[in-house]
DNA sequence: CGGACAAGCTGA
DNA sequence: CAGCTTGTCCGG
């Protein structure tokens, strides 16, 4: 009995997405146990993982404990586990969800040796500069730097204004952005790595123990939860990036979590981006480059009013396009649209194409065939009220648009669109087209031109204006050169939007004094908190919810609800309250739509119609 | 989540 | 009433 008693006790969360409940174990004698660590236990006649979240408990003397079966190797530390529980109420997640993105790929059995002295870092230093200076000395801080700046700079500077012995952490919005920082960093001789995570963690097992005591950490959004016990600084790059949110739930925001964390670690944060979003407005102290330097770092924009068309070209092509494209150098043409065409009409008698099972507008993904996105509906292409087989587009898709600019320009034309994920399979002809992932997937070019920018602009989400500034932002980087800026082309039916307007007069403040209001008017984030509840346990949810003081629960919607209150201390709260029901259920807070995707799939799927099922 | 156990259904 | 399905509960 005395050996039981003076046995040490810990408490375990388990990794199991369903159980978010803590469990005492006895630890064997002789076996080493820290805070973190990940472990291997036996609950209920199964062997699963977990992680220790607290030493030498006081165990509830009712209950028989099991020992520890395992200690598999280190884990997040005790400022992790708290910044998890913290991030499992902001976003109504699990903390076994974050706690696994807090973890590294491969087991780690020590974090190595730490060296004390910050090496030398060679490489020419970069020039002290005011602006960089202030952004720097503040603990709360978002520097608005123009696409051309450089930033490299500023991650030295940063680096260097890092107290001696702390850490920098710095986020880039993509793993390639991290891994080439990393490695720049490494070629000046600064002692720095790279968390290049996939999913499921936040690093393989020999980064991330390194990153324990490196000087600068780099990652991308699973970065905010890299092991950094000396956390000094944090710098977010391109703050704006959605690729900052998780999009399963939670749905975490690294540049939340990384704002929080420096907060908890008296630890400075710089929030960078060239069109800072309101969130981030919000939270710090805007930092901006002198007038004439930002204008110098946006390219020189042509804005053409699709209002004004010639006939003869169409929709999609500009006399202004025409030129760019059959000019000299690389062009990339960007059409948010996928497929061939998503809508037409009959050449002869004008009736809209719609489909004869459920009446539907059909697209046509291909020549000859017309498709019902709705339904899954086909038949040749031929007008059910005349039937003419010649059909002309209303609205072209990324496909239909290459053949039309192919023939414009005389030369092939090259396509990018879907997920394709490798960077060297994009084309190599001088024009190339396709959707936003163009942006991503080529380098470097001479021009890009957007066929119609309305798309991004009138999107559903409610921050499509800011994200189709950042857009704009992303395709100044791309045509950024040597000798200068190239040229961006934004075709319009709205040219005095603030968006176009922010963008050829390079300052993004014209955008923010129009959005504030908007926001505030419509009850939007950030004037808001909001979150959005749905799939089958929603009811159940809504109903164990019931009326909050403070939260506005509207809906359902879709079987959606959504919940609304003045911040997220009231909303977040109000959900942690809930007892989570059975069922397949998703809390987003911080949602990207206001409402769940609306498409006609989803309509038909709502009405109890699966269109994947009944066309297989 | 997934095993345990209880309550409900079926067939001879 | 055995043998099986379906549902609810709970884990140290």
């Amino acid at each position: 009995m005395s050996v039981v008693s003076e046995s040490r006790v810990v408490r375990v969360l388990p990794d199991v997405p369903a159980i978010d409940k803590e469990f005492d174990y006895l630890v064997p004698d002789g076996m080493p146990v820290e805070l973190g660590d990940v472990v291997r236990v036996d609950l209920h006649g199964r062997r699963v993982g977990g992680w220790v979240v607290a030493l030498d408990v006081e165990p509830d003397p009712s209950v028989t404990l099991r020992a520890l079966a395992k200690v598999s190797g280190r884990g997040p530390g005790a400022d992790l586990l708290e910044l998890a529980g913290w991030a499992a109420w902001r976003w109504a997640g699990r903390r076994a969800q974050l706690l696994r993105t807090a973890s590294p790929t491969a087991v780690v059995q020590s974090f190595g040796r730490a060296s004390i002295e910050r090496a030398d870092p060679g490489g020419p230093h970069p020039p002290t500069d005011p602006v960089l200076d202030r952004a720097l000395s503040s603990d709360r801080a978002v520097l608005r730097l123009p696409p051309g700046a450089d930033r490299y700079g500023l991650v030295r500077a940063a680096h260097l204004a890092t107290d001696a012995g702390r850490q920098l952490l710095v986020l880039c919005p993509s793993v390639g952005e991290a891994r080439d920082l990393a490695s720049r960093l490494r070629r000046d001789r600064v002692r720095a790595v790279g968390l290049l995570g996939d999913v499921g963690g936040v690093a393989g097992g020999q980064a991330w123990a390194r990153a324990h005591h490196e000087d600068v950490v780099v990652g991308a959004r699973a970065g905010a939860w890299a092991p950094c016990p000396r956390l000094g600084r944090v710098l977010v790059l391109d703050e704006h990036d959605e690729g900052y949110q998780q999009e399963q739930a939670p749905t975490w925001h690294a540049r939340d979590v990384v704002a929080e964390r420096a907060r908890r670690a008296a630890a400075a944060c710089l929030l960078v981006s060239p069109c800072p979003t309101l969130e981030a407005l919000d939270w710090g102290t805007l930092v901006t480059v002198p007038r004439g330097g930002e204008r110098r770092g946006w390219p020189a924009i042509t804005v053409v009013d699709q209002r004004r068309l010639d006939p003869a070209l169409g929709p999609l092509f500009s006399p202004a396009l025409v030129d760019l494209v059959r000019g000299e150098g690389r062009v990339l043409c960007v059409l948010n649209r996928t497929g061939r065409a998503r809508m037409l009409a009959c050449a002869v008698c004008a009736t809209l194409a719609r489909c004869e099972q459920c009446d539907a507008a059909v697209g046509q993904p291909e020549p000859g065939l017309l498709l019902c996105d709705r339904c899954g509906t086909e038949r040749p292409t031929i007008c059910l009220a005349c039937g003419s087989t010649t059909l002309k587009s209303l609205r072209l898709g990324v496909s239909r648009a290459r053949e039309e600019l192919e023939a414009l320009v005389g030369e092939p034309v090259g396509e990018v669109s879907g997920p394709g994920v490798d960077a060297g399979s994009a084309p190599d002809t001088r024009v190339v087209i396709g959707t936003e992932a163009v942006l991503h997937r080529i380098r470097g070019a001479d021009a890009v031109a957007f066929l119609d920018f309305d798309q991004e602009l009138l999107a559903t989400r409610y921050r499509s204006a800011e994200q189709a500034l950042g857009m704009l932002a992303r395709a100044a980087r791309v045509v950024r050169r040597r000798d200068g800026m190239g040229r961006l082309l934004v075709q319009t039916r709205t040219p005095d939007h603030p968006v176009i307007r922010s963008a050829l007069q390079a300052d993004p403040g014209h955008l923010v004094t129009s959005e504030v209001p908007l926001r505030q008017v419509l009850g939007l984030p950030p004037t808001t908190a909001m979150a959005v509840v749905s799939h089958a346990a929603a009811p159940d949810f809504i109903e164990a919810l019931g009326q909050p003081l403070g939260v506005e629960v509207q809906g359902p919607v879709d079987g959606a609800w959504r919940l609304r209150a003045p911040d997220h201390e009231t909303l977040c709260d109000a959900l942690a309250a809930v007892p989570r029901p059975p069922g397949r259920l998703r809390v987003e807070v911080d949602p990207l739509r206001i409402w769940p995707g609306r498409s006609l799939v989803g309509h038909a799927v709502s009405a109890g119609f699966d269109p994947r099922k009944a066309h297989p």
